[in-house]
RNA sequence: GGUGGGGUACCCAAGCGGCCAACGGGAGCAGACUGUAAAUCUGCCGGCUCACGCCUUCGAAGGUUCGAAUCCUUCCCCCACCA
């Protein structure tokens, strides 16, 4: 997925976006609400119609920003006590409240509210986040329930697997959630949030036996293009990102040979594509020595031109790890594809 | 010709006796970014050095002083106004 927080990949419009290849869209149901309103929307159309993207949506229920904006918010068990990071408003979040705004914003996918923490939280704090992120899970089944859809829509919500870094928290989760409910997919948060990527690894191998075979696992903020790669081969389904179109903004490129600042000197002259064999449009037209001046100038087409490149980059990776999955053997291609990919991402410092 | 203002590191620009290799910007050179408070943030940025430190800098040359980018003298440039 695409990550369009708030109702736009930012630098690209739904064009840009089926031109490189996404299928799906994430976006916040924190952020939406604060602005312009989830009401607003809805009273849009709905976030489809809002933003002109008719393929599918999924909404983060604002449990990341219980991490990310931890300076601004207290939890306790009813919610989360946010003071708004645009106007220092007090908002609370309650799972009840924020199935309301996730059900106004009509995507496809709605995330549970969840309570996220640091990577790296002993085990003690781990389990009391996972275990009131399952207890909220069940009011925002309750509540989701409860509240009708709007326009007709079908919406179906993902629970979260919570649990740091810990295997028999999560296992734990994974049981509590699966047994549950029999759930359309299942997210699997709480990682890629400062812990060691071994961690992350590590985690995803012990929770492969413990969710539904013929469900979609989704890897919730993750990733880099390795990242998805070895998420894939521990049988993840689904990933979203800010990474792409971050970075593009602000000037590095995923390529297959690593990552490259395209601000650097060594472009200055180069006449060469981003990322040789890219077939993005980009890669197509522009020299990196170009794509370095618009950089360098602080042009905007640079910021637009990089994100789509990257979107594209892990778009076609993707969908290059589904045909191995298909025919070639994935297993092979995955450990070829990552020894390449580490063996040329190595910076010459 | 007269009067006033000014010449600081790649550029702009503070400093106006010691805390100054010299505030800030910019440019330049690198780095970071994982469910986006991010078109953001960080580091380097006279020379040598890992560092302590040493060396060379504030238009030029002299001088005063324990000590000068800062004070004095002369000179060279630039700008404004007057003639």
């Amino acid at each position: 997925m695409a990550v369009g927080t708030l109702a736009t990949v930012k630098a690209l419009d739904p064009d840009d976006l089926r031109a490189a290849g996404a299928q799906m869209i994430l976006s916040n149901a924190y952020h939406l609400h604060l602005r312009p309103g989830d009401e607003l929307v809805r009273n849009m159309g709905g976030l489809h119609r809002f933003m002109a993207w008719d393929g599918p949506i999924l909404t983060d229920s604002g449990g990341f920003q219980v991490f990310s904006l931890a300076a601004l918010r207290t939890v306790d068990e009813d919610g989360v006590e946010f003071r708004s990071h645009i106007d220092g408003s007090a908002r609370h979040f309650t799972p009840e409240s924020v199935m309301q705004i996730e059900r106004n914003l009509g995507a496809d996918v709605i995330m549970q509210f969840d309570h996220v923490i640091p990577g790296q939280s002993e085990a003690a704090v781990a389990r009391d986040a996972s275990e009131r992120s399952i207890r909220w899970l069940a009011r925002c089944k309750t509540a989701f329930e409860r509240i009708e859809p709007l326009f007709g829509a079908t919406q179906v919500l993902f629970p979260i697997v919570q649990g740091g870094i810990h295997e028999s928290l999560r296992i734990e989760a994974a049981k509590a959630i699966t047994s549950m409910h029999d759930w359309h997919g299942v997210g699997i948060g709480g990682l890629s949030v400062g812990e060691a990527k071994p961690d992350m690894y590590r985690i995803l191998d012990c929770l492969s036996a413990e969710l539904p075979a013929n469900r979609p696992r989704y890897l919730m903020g993750v990733g880099f293009p390795e990242d998805l790669v070895e998420g894939v081969r521990r049988g993840v389904d689904l990933f979203d990102c800010v990474a792409p179109t971050r970075m593009g903004r602000n000037g590095t490129a995923f390529t297959n040979d690593g990552r490259i600042n395209i601000k650097r000197a060594e472009f200055r002259e180069d006449k060469g594509p981003l990322d040789e064999g890219c077939t993005c449009s980009a890669c197509m037209r522009f020299s990196r020595a170009y794509l370095r001046h618009l950089f360098v100038s602080d042009e905007m087409l640079g910021m637009r031109l990089l994100s789509l490149h990257n979107v594209h980059f892990l778009v076609a990776l993707m969908r290059i790890a589904r045909s191995a999955i298909g025919t070639r053997g994935f297993d092979a291609w995955s450990r070829q594809w990552l020894e390449r990919y580490h063996s040329r991402s190595q910076p010459d410092e």
